[in-house]
RNA sequence: UGCCCUGUUGUGUAAUGGUAGCACCGCAGAUUCUGGUUCUGUUUGUUCGGGUUCGAGUCCUGACGGGGCAACCA
């Protein structure tokens, strides 16, 4: 009944990542024609009812080494059989009471050969076959009769799914039916990232995270509110490639991806996570300078817009040490950086609180410098990004990490559960100050804040309230080299 | 101690029996009003041992490593 709610589900991500399809199939359509075709079975010999408990049935299975030891119902006569299932069908059993059972080899190494169980009884509303049965093939027995109808080719699974390759074609030639191949991938995994759907499911369950799109999640639709582009996902996914063998990406190749996506198609903002106000000493009190900014200088078309200055601004408070290391380069006591499409300004005096934080930074800028250019030609190493503090908005920015804090979480110490490796810190929240710009952005617009990362306006902020999540940092070569 | 799958740089993926390539990561430079982008250069690889061959990542063989399999789940 909550099949639809997963179905749909991941119809909106195939769609959302840019692929269609032709038709819809369900196995249930085929109920008929499977019940028919298990019918032939036991008329070839090839399928029996079996009264054993699911307890029984294991017990008998025996080890690899050790064959199973046969059914006592594996010889019942072709007319019982066929009297017992149709019996099955009419819902006379109770679930689990009987099994229709097919005779395949009970001394296969393959497990999976030992007579496999293929239709149990199962009293149970379908949503869509409703209660027209009370009894449901099996997988294997479901999966390669499916295909067959349908006229596949080529049926495509993951590896786990090796060992049933043999049952599978066993079904299709004992029914002297079309018969398609099925071909095996290896299923794709990412470094630091749990993948598996039931860890997954417990996670949202239990409420580590906000539900199945949280920004955190390794699913489509979490990838999706956390920025990504669906460009940037096929692109991952054909870099990654497909093949049999086991494997583990790395996660700077996604990241690698988005960023290659965004970089092209992000116009870039300026925001302030951290603000530590700045006063230019010598510009008016009063005064308002509008300045022209480049929207994406990777994207001629996106054009400019005009940014707002005035006496107070704020920084990022990374971007001032009041003691700085060797290859700083921006603002610092004495030093000169330039202020992106603004001023260059210099630090004359560190204004700090009682506990010796620093409060405010009061600057003078180079009046003549307007626009970032000084007029004598004189180079700064540092361009910082500010935002006027009149006219600055404020904006709820989510900062994630990852979810897991080892490097490979389905590779826990012995006795731990996975889940006690959860990151704390995954997400973190903070208040950032932003241009008036991004006043009236839309849900699931992209954008660059400067020098600090790609941002994607969250569908949370509905009343008003910017939120954005932050889809990946920028590369930052200076922070590599200081760790 | 059964059966199946799989071993190519740190990662992933290519190479009709004929120069081991590509991408990410890393490193080094250049450009830059984002320590971003872009550009250039660069380190590191066929698990091991036999065999066939003029020639083996590729074929044969033996070992070793990794993964999977014993649900009335899919």
């Amino acid at each position: 009944k909550e099949d639809t709610e997963y179905v749909d589900a991941i119809k909106d991500d195939i769609t959302w990542l840019g692929f269609k399809w032709d038709a819809e199939f369900y196995a249930s359509d085929y109920f008929e024609q499977l019940y028919l075709w298990a019918v032939d079975l036991i008329k070839k010999g090839k399928a029996y009812v079996c009264d054993l408990t699911q307890e029984e049935i294991s017990r008998d299975r025996g080890t690899p080494q050790k064959p199973a030891t046969p059914s006592p119902y594996r010889d019942r006569s072709v007319a019982e059989n066929l009297d017992l299932f149709e019996r099955m069908r009419k819902g006379e059993f109770r679930d689990g009471e009987k099994t229709l059972r097919a005779k395949v080899d009970l001394a296969s190494p393959n497990m999976h050969m030992r007579d496999p169980v293929m239709y149990r009884i199962l009293h149970a509303e379908h949503h869509r076959t409703g209660d027209k049965w009370c009894i449901y093939p099996m997988y294997d027995y479901a999966h390669g009769e499916s295909d067959s109808i349908e006229g596949i080719t080529h049926s495509i699974c993951t590896l786990e799914f090796e060992v049933h390759r043999p049952l599978y074609d066993w079904f299709i030639k004992a029914l002297e039916i079309h018969a398609p191949q099925q071909i095996e991938f290896a299923r794709l995994n990412i470094d630091y990232t749990v993948m598996s759907k039931r860890k997954l499911l417990e996670l949202v369950k239990n409420k580590y995270v906000t539900g199945w799109d949280d920004p955190r999640m390794p699913t489509v639709c979490g990838l999706r509110r956390r920025g990504y582009t669906p460009e940037a996902i096929r692109n991952f996914a054909e870099r990654v490639g497909v093949a049999k063998r086991d494997n583990v990406i790395e996660l700077s190749l996604l990241e690698f991806c988005i960023r290659e996506d965004l970089n092209k198609k992000a116009a870039r903002v300026m925001g302030i996570l951290d603000p530590l106000k700045v006063t230019i000493t010598n510009f008016p009190e009063d005064k308002e300078d509008m300045l022209e900014a480049i929207n994406n200088p990777e994207d001629e078309t996106a054009g400019t817009r005009q940014v707002p200055f005035s006496r107070e601004i704020y920084i990022e408070r990374d971007d001032f040490m009041e003691d700085p290391p060797k290859k700083y380069f921006r603002l610092a006591p004495g030093s000169e950086v330039r202020l992106r499409y603004a001023y260059l300004i210099t630090c004359n005096e560190v204004v700090k609180d009682a506990n010796g934080k620093i409060t405010e930074l009061r600057c003078t800028c180079d009046l003549a410098s307007r626009g970032g250019q000084a007029p004598d030609g004189r180079k700064v190493k540092g361009t910082i990004h500010w935002v006027s503090a009149r006219h600055a908005v404020p904006a709820e920015v989510r900062l994630y990490d990852r979810l897991f804090s080892v490097p490979d979480p389905d590779d826990v110490p012995e006795g731990t559960d996975y889940k006690d490796n959860l990151n704390p810190d995954s997400l973190k929240t903070v208040t950032a100050m932003v241009e008036s710009y991004l006043k009236n952005v839309k849900i699931g617009e992209k954008y660059q804040f400067e020098r600090l990362g790609y941002f994607c306006v969250d569908a949370d902020s509905a009343d008003n309230k910017l939120v954005f999540n932050r889809t990946v940092t920028l590369k930052d070569s200076w922070a590599k080299q200081n760790q």
